[in-house]
DNA sequence: CCGAACTTTCAGTAACTTCTGAAATTTCGG
DNA sequence: CCGAAATTTCAGAAGTTACTGAAAGTTCGG
């Protein structure tokens, strides 16, 4: 491995944390020195800086491009493929975020709903449903946010960030201020159904 | 494996889910074995409901007690340890979070802080370092914001998620209505510091 | 449309993880 | 404080994933 350490001690923690996330040591090293690197690098670029075999970036790179966490480039007089990360970080945290939705809250959603639309044949079965409803409305109350805040741009999300909690003591501002009469469900209904 | 088919469907997905989480697929089925479970298991019910080896189970459960996923239980004139996971879901999440958080997020903090002590020996190493303060910054805000939310109580969490962007609506309001002159940094003042 | 430059694929092997049965250890009722 | 019940540890077998070098495939300037 031929390296800046600074560059070189973020390069193996990120290889280190990849195996802690279903992605390998060398993916997760690629793209760490992808993220740091100012200007796009090419296949055997990463191969003399990370000293691993060119097949293995090959592959590395591919599974970054299925995730989508790296961007193709092409230098004009230059057949090579070039590679670099978005240069917006909150980009990468929404690509990040898509892709783990899609691998994992998805597929999870398709069999919960699969799965809830079936009759339980026993108690034990009764019970297991309605844990499994219970996932799945959790599920969907969270894509649901996250739909909702991923259209967000950035200043306007960081805003939100920023804010936390403190939009609790709004909220219970707007809670005095207004009452929609209108409004599908409310706190107050709640309290009317009990 | 000995299971209802609708249980068994469930775990057998999340022991495949495991995999790509850097849990193994005994404990992924362990632990939705548990999450469905209506009564406490102890270790031999779950050897006869998974079919796999009694050690398997113990070092699984071992790794879930780990991350905080089971609690313990005995039932009284009965010496074997009976495991359950929350009844409340939404202490799974906040379980969930915190674990990851702990071990993801924290040691890369650490690491990142260090990093960006050091005299930087090069171009490229400034702007590595560069880059390495936009990951800090991005992981400092979004820790903050989950610091703030976490200690809200669920029905308030739910609440706030249920808005999701609509806070966005409120915040420009309340812009509108009030300026509060002695605030550190309004988005005002960022406009005069330019 | 040749051939050099570059990339991808792939079979085999190395490295690592998971899983098991056996043995060691702990626990606790009697 | 013995011994049966329960749990944990552990060494090695089985299974899986990562990695390599060699070969096949692709691309494109001349």
């Amino acid at each position: 491995m031929n390296l800046p350490p600074l560059v070189q001690t973020f390069v193996l923690h990120f290889g280190e944390m990849g195996s802690r996330w279903g992605i390998n040591r060398t993916v997760g090293q690629i793209y760490a020195l992808l993220y740091l690197s100012k200007e796009p690098l090419n296949a055997e670029d990463i191969v003399e800086r990370l000293g691993v075999s060119r097949s293995n970036v090959s592959m590395g790179l591919k599974e970054l491009q299925a995730w989508n966490l790296v961007r193709h480039q092409h230098k004009p007089g230059d057949r090579r493929d070039y590679f670099t990360t978005p240069d917006d970080i909150w980009q990468i945290v929404r690509t990040l975020v898509e892709e783990r939705k899609k691998r994992e809250i998805d597929p999870t959603m398709t069999l919960l709903r699969e799965v809830l639309m079936q009759e339980p044949a026993s108690a034990e079965e009764r019970h297991a449903q309605e844990r499994m409803r219970e996932m799945h409305d959790l599920f969907e109350l969270l894509t649901g946010w996250y739909a909702d805040v991923q259209r967000l741009d950035t200043d306007r999300l960081v805003q939100l960030l920023t804010l936390g909690s403190k939009v609790q003591k709004i909220l219970e501002m707007k809670d005095r201020l207004f009452v929609v009469p209108g409004s599908k469900k409310s706190r107050r209904d709640d309290l009317k159904d009990k």
